[in-house]
DNA sequence: GTTCATTACGGATTCCGTAAGGATG
DNA sequence: CATCCTTACGGAATCCGTAATGAAC
């Protein structure tokens, strides 16, 4: 047995059991992937792959099990790469990050900042997504953490770290009849056409949660997947927009009225997800500090080390996890 | 990075640090191991293993964690023969039992009986020892389980399954003063020369604790590790023999009286100890419910998934375990 | 002086890429 | 007929064992 055979099942698994895909993507030949493929499913002697003629149609169920051990395996491999990394030179190393935009525009730039001026050595790179994309990246291991709002919890690899609580403001034109508006009110919003982020965006789902169950309709007229594009629509006049509090600057908005929601919608939570068998530098320890300065190095280790979620949860509960 | 690799400085680790003995055990060229394990450290950039000229002195901090991840691969590595092992012929195998001598003689016989009877394909084989040597080879791997009442607790990487609670019982001789006797106290046991198990054997350390928790004195003339020895002496006239109940037998041992000593010494329990990241095979789980028939398949694997001890503990809280 | 790890070297094996073959949809 | 996996083959790299070298205790 040999990691490379291993790397090969699993990168085939990975590639919808398309052999030729795989070999163009690891950069080398089809027949080698084929043949180490075959010497293992020898040496073991077991098939792997159920074969339809000269095609693979899916795993077998020895494979399934295979698979999954091959796969811890192959995290393992990466944990040695990264110990190694990290004795060799602390500071030097790549940080990828993986997000959405509301984070990436509102929440990341300042935290950035004093990031790379800490680690000048460390290559820092943000790929933005959605929600689910960049939950997808962190969970291949393509990405060292991800950052969102939404979707982490839908894989079950991704350990999710809460980090800060956020709310919404309704965004309206100075000359908008709610614009002198003390507290508002969701009738209020509901009787004007609505901006707002797509679904699976940014929390958009604790507005749908919050007009249901007050029983109104609301008429959502334009949904986007960033607050920039929302702010046009509502300078246009096309309707009042709902977005996270943060994405309201007061200088380059100063056009626009900001309006507290904090009442009317449930708060999100945003979270960094990271795999469960990663092995974090030193930097990324950092960078999650801080990002959110309750997560400290101690903290993640504990809720990395739980097996599922509910105990992570339960391990948060003790802390204030701040809002912003 | 190779998976030779990290089993020879996994190996190399294990034997001291002395390459010379590792590739005798693994029946290959010191050389060989040497030059694997720079093309390792090469690869990875930082020193596995510390030098003092040519003398591996020992492994450096980076080595530690390399270490303890090289190890939980090859844990894996062997999960995945396992694996195919128990997909190509589930009832072809071996089944290696460490064990001590109490266990092999008292508790095992009917249970190996109907096992071999079972799976007559299965090569079993036991493998006789303190506790500390069983335990150590079940935490090894190269035993596949431990059974024992001691020293199972002392290895992090053991699952400890609860399997049976037995008592002690008092041998004398028919004309020993005691024999007539009806409740025994530890006033009366004290009063005479005892034979009991060496210290560390079959809850040798719960008869220490009666005594010095009473306030006596026991004065121990002889102590072995296993009973017959123990009735050898008994029979001799040295003294009164404390052993395990189920060790007296009412036919080979009519010439001895049992008294029961159940209401003066804590209860002990008998443990099967299973390295955490074990593979088993079906027979093996098969065994396990022979041997303590609340072990279920689901059970032990409950048990193998949590992380420490008391939570393993707390598990086995709510089964009724039966007395022997 | 013995033990022990490193270096050097040659033979066997393994690995990998190209090219051709055959099955599938 | 286009896609995809398997087999065949040759060159390159790797692995492994023997022998020699040198450092540590």
């Amino acid at each position: 047995m040999k990691l490379q055979q291993l790397r090969y099942i699993w990168e085939v698994s990975q590639h919808g059991l398309n052999v030729s895909a795989t070999a163009e993507s690891l950069l080398t030949s089809q027949p080698g992937i084929s043949k180490q493929m075959r010497l293992l499913e020898e040496e073991l002697g077991v098939p792997i792959f159920a074969r339809n003629g000269k095609h693979l149609t899916s795993a077998t169920p020895a494979g399934e099990e295979i698979l999954r051990v091959a796969g811890e395996i192959l995290d393992r491999v990466s944990q040695i790469r990264g110990i190694a990394d990290e004795y060799c030179d602390p500071e030097k190393g790549i940080l990828s990050i993986a997000t959405t935009h509301t984070q990436a525009r509102y929440a990341l730039p300042s935290i950035v900042e004093t990031f790379i001026r800490r680690y000048p050595q460390v290559t820092l790179t943000i790929h933005q997504g959605t929600p689910n994309q960049i939950s997808d990246l962190a969970a291949k291991g393509i990405a060292d953490i991800a950052i969102a709002t939404e979707a982490l919890e839908l894989y079950d690899n991704l350990v999710m770290l809460p980090c800060y609580r956020w709310n919404r403001c309704v965004l309206v034109r100075r000359d908008h009849p709610l614009a002198e508006t003390k507290k508002l009110s969701l009738e209020q919003i509901a009787a004007f056409p609505i901006v707002t982020y797509v679904f699976g965006f940014t929390g958009r789902s604790r507005l749908d949660e919050a007009f249901d169950s007050a029983g109104l309709e609301s008429r959502v007229v334009l949904t986007a997947v960033d607050a920039d594009v929302i702010k046009t629509y509502v300078r246009s006049g096309l309707g009042i927009g709902i977005v996270a509090k943060m994405a309201y600057d007061q200088e380059a908005d100063k056009d626009l009225v900001a309006l507290d929601a904090a009442h009317l919608f449930g708060e999100s939570l945003t979270h960094i997800g990271v795999r469960r068998d990663k092995f974090l530098r030193g930097y990324m320890y950092d960078f999650m500090e801080l990002f959110a300065s309750h997560l400290s190095q101690e903290l993640i280790n504990r809720a990395m080390n739980l097996k599922n979620k509910q105990d992570v949860a339960r391990l948060f509960e003790d802390y204030e996890i701040p809002a912003k």
